[in-house]
DNA sequence: ACTGGCTCCTGAGGGC
DNA sequence: TGCCCTCAGGAGCCAG
């Protein structure tokens, strides 16, 4: 579900219920996610205040004085501001709860997420450590993305989903953003020139900065508890589209198998 | 150093 | 209705 622009929104939704507030005690009703969820987070989180709600890649961070919970949502995660006295529904597998009797809850059906605790700054954490920058702040540019793909074979999609290069595009808007960029997701990464590496920044750019303006592409809004769908769907030029005119020229989008995931690109507007 | 493949897990949807 | 198959927005890990 999550790739960046839903991790921001999510940022942005949770920000102002949980920034400033004292956790009062962490509810884990689950702790088999990706990882398991350490003890250390129910002993060390409580008491603390939250002293800002960060994000790197697709983490999000709770900064505390004594340490920062570092949470990922994984493929089916969310996060929502409840009432800490609902009943939890099923997959509802971790509570944040506040000191005002509200809570942050965990719901990740398949678990692949993550809940995790460094007392250390969060960037020396080895799941962070590694990450590229990120792509919609100036250290992601033309130069750097062609100097990144030198010498690689890998199909640029590939590419572009792995973190170490570049932090935070999932598979949506990989497709999303070299349907822009005119470059076919197959084509290997060292084949890119100077402008295609330019075209390609500039589209994701765009692409996760319109995904963002929509509240990403499936869910929005962390104070309602509706589910309400993001609607950047709406916008989506190619992934999920197989078989369906290209809205740019009316051929099908054609749909191709990149390793274990999906590709979607238009044969006439991307080379 | 790169690369491709596997893995964790549940749920939805399609074909029969 | 049920069963079986495939697929899903992630990404760490490992062998080659």
């Amino acid at each position: 579900m999550p790739e960046l622009p839903e991790v921001e929104t999510t940022r942005r939704g949770i920000e102002p219920h949980v920034l400033g507030r004292r956790v009062a005690r962490v509810v884990v009703r689950d702790a088999r996610l990706r990882w398991r969820v350490p003890k250390a987070i129910a002993k060390e989180l409580p008491g603390q205040r939250i002293n800002a709600v960060n994000r790197r890649g697709k983490y999000l961070l709770l900064a505390t004085d004594a340490g920062t919970a570092i949470l990922h949502l994984g493929m089916s995660g969310r996060l929502r501001v409840i009432d800490a006295e609902e009943p939890p529904a099923k997959h509802d597998h971790v509570d944040i709860v506040l000191d005002n009797g509200r809570a942050l809850r965990l719901h990740d059906p398949r678990r692949f997420g993550a809940v995790l605790w460094t007392a250390a700054p969060p960037e020396d954490h080895k799941l962070l450590a590694g990450l590229g920058p990120e792509p919609l702040e100036p250290a992601f540019s033309p130069a750097y993305l062609y100097a990144a793909t030198r010498g690689r074979r890998r199909a640029i999609r590939d590419v572009l989903l792995d973190a170490r290069i570049v932090a935070g595009v999932g598979n949506i808007y990989a497709n999303e953003a070299l349907f822009r960029a005119g470059i076919r997701p197959s084509r290997p990464a060292g084949r890119l020139s100077r402008p295609d590496a330019a075209r390609l920044v500039r589209g994701i750019r765009a692409t996760l900065r319109h995904a963002l303006r929509a509240g990403g592409t499936t869910f929005r809004d962390y104070r309602d508890s509706n589910g309400d769908p993001g609607y950047f769907q709406l916008a989506l030029k190619v992934y999920g589209r197989a078989g369906v005119p290209c809205r740019a020229c009316g051929t099908p989008v054609r749909l191709l198998r990149l390793g274990q995931r999906s590709a979607f690109y238009c044969r006439r507007c991307q080379h």
